[in-house]
RNA sequence: CGGGGCGUAGCUCAGCCUGGUUUAGAGCGCUGCGUUCGGGACGCAGAGGUCGGAGGUUCAAAUCCUCUCGCCCCGACCA
């Protein structure tokens, strides 16, 4: 028998299954340089599933893609003070060109705002010109002491959009917008339930007024920040001078946004729907939402072929994500295990018998149920499925945080609950940074965010016991 | 940047402590031929290494010493 892959158990040790999984089912390879990757092809199709749902509601929402240069001049970073402090300990800099050392030396973006306020002041004057909305998608640089792929890499994929308007009415609509965009796509596309809401001030995006963020649990209890979306005020319009002439007459700062998503989302698929056979992919997400295996005896490879290829034709031809692997190198066992890696949805078997049966065998992957489905009206059967899959996962993933939420009063109860049951404590927060400081120090929980529809409100500030101004979820996170 | 682990075949590693029968090995993978094929098949024959790099010790270094580069995991910092 052959050396089986083999996946570290989640429960044994997860961040070795994390790393097994996503090795497994070949979506990363590490890269020569420390913190990078490697996105091969299954990874960055799940990136392009992901580029495809996102990009879409961002055109619906009347947004339009450009593209700002990856180097940007030191100086920039100078303009926004908070800004500068929060990005200048991980930007890598380029300092020499054709033999040369530069004048200014210039950051690999580690994102976009100050570049984009630089063009946006070229681009704006008057109200007429007013909103401005763009998104880019780009690779950004963070130099992370610690990573972990696509979950935190020193460069990274993302979408960064920014927009303008003439006041913060108009500005803070958008941000939240885009944020329930994010809050849409994860959890219709990616079958993953988030908690919208705000962050507190320390985890605020440097340089913005308000940030806001959805918060997806994952399988070891530990959150992960699946999107932000942020409301600059007139913060980098004053930096960057970016004034418009209104109706009245009176040169006024632009209000801006900015809001992500990066590549991070993939590391969310596998930590919050695989299991210990590998992934699993949510059917809208997935590059290939159903495998075709031929089985039976070679000397019978004909009879099976001649329905196994117009059977493929006929599933393609509706629409259905489909790869046939007919390969005979690869016993059918082999297969099955390879597929269930990669998390491919269903799994279809034909051989000998059911042709003479005229059924197919189908599997599922969130549940391993095996189907016997006729081939008559087979696509509606399939495409039945598919739905049926994605619901559930997005059940799972729901019940999951079910069961791993819970509510304290206390500091000592929250870190019971996380160090024994692992997951999100809803708490109140009196809202002191020194508060937050303290639960961080005792636990290593953060506050993830202020939800909005909260399941319940939270009198009183888990640390210090006075009146809470929040209730806010705390989890350890990535 | 601290702590730990590790660099030997494409991959996972053994060999190192105690230097010399090792002509550097194993399993998986890879190539060829044949047999198999309903849950990770098997036989036979092959290809593949300046033992991460640089110095040093020695008659002799994958093995001992020094330096260096890199990777992984765990902490502090972060999407």
């Amino acid at each position: 028998m052959a050396e089986e892959k083999r996946i570290t158990p989640m429960a044994q040790d997860f961040s070795a299954w994390y790393i097994d999984v996503i090795k497994n089912a070949d979506l990363m390879d590490y890269a020569p340089v420390r913190g990078c990757m490697i996105f091969k092809p299954a990874g960055y199709a799940i990136w392009e599933a992901i580029q495809r749902g996102l990009d879409s509601r961002f055109k619906a929402t009347g947004h339009e893609n450009a593209y700002f240069p990856m180097l940007i001049p030191e100086s920039f970073f100078n303009k926004e003070k908070e800004h500068v402090e929060g990005f200048a300990p991980e930007l890598p800099w380029v300092t020499e060109a054709a033999g040369e050392k530069l004048e200014e030396r210039l950051a690999l973006r580690p994102t976009s705002e100050t570049i984009v306020g630089w063009a946006f002041q070229k681009w704006i004057q008057s109200w007429r010109d007013l909103p401005v909305l763009v998104n880019q998608w780009a690779n950004v640089f963070r130099w992370e002491k610690r990573t972990l792929p696509f979950l935190r890499t020193s460069e990274f994929l993302w979408q960064e959009g920014h927009t303008a308007h003439a006041d913060e009415k108009e500005a803070r609509e958008e941000t939240i917008r885009m944020l329930n965009v994010y809050v849409d796509f994860v959890q219709n596309e990616m079958a993953l339930p988030v908690w919208e809401g705000q962050k507190t001030p320390s985890e605020k995006f440097a340089g913005a007024i308000d940030t806001y963020s959805i918060e997806a649990m994952m399988k070891d209890g530990k959150a992960v920040q699946a999107g932000t979306s942020h409301y600059m005020g007139t913060k980098f319009a004053q930096a960057f001078n970016i004034q418009y002439l209104d109706k009245d007459q009176t040169l006024k700062f632009v209000h801006t946004t900015s809001w992500g998503a990066s590549t991070r989302l993939i590391g969310c698929l596998v930590m919050a729907h695989g299991d210990d056979k590998g992934l699993r992919l949510p059917p809208k997400i997935a590059p290939v939402q159903l495998v075709m295996i031929p089985v039976g005896p070679a000397k019978l490879r004909e009879k099976v072929l001649a329905r196994f290829d117009p059977l493929f034709q006929q599933i393609k031809a509706a629409g259905i994500r489909v790869k046939a692997d007919a390969r005979e190198e690869y016993s059918p066992g082999w297969k099955y295990n390879e597929y269930e890696l990669r998390g491919v949805p269903l799994r279809l078997e034909i051989g000998p018998r059911d042709i003479d049966n005229n059924v197919v065998i189908i599997v599922r992957r969130d549940t391993g149920e095996k189907i016997t489905a006729s081939q008559d009206g087979l696509i509606d059967i399939i495409n039945n499925l598919l739905t049926d899959i994605q619901q559930n996962m997005y059940n799972q993933a729901l019940q999951f945080r079910q069961d791993h939420s819970f509510e304290a009063t206390t500091l000592a109860e929250l870190t019971d609950i996380l160090d024994k049951q692992f997951g999100f404590v809803l708490g109140g927060w009196c809202g002191s940074g020194a508060c937050e400081e303290e639960v961080k120090k005792a636990t290593k929980a953060t506050a993830r965010n202020k939800p909005f529809g909260a399941p319940k409100q939270m009198p009183t500030c888990i640390t210090c016991g006075q009146p809470s101004v929040a209730t806010v979820w705390y989890a350890r996170g990535y």
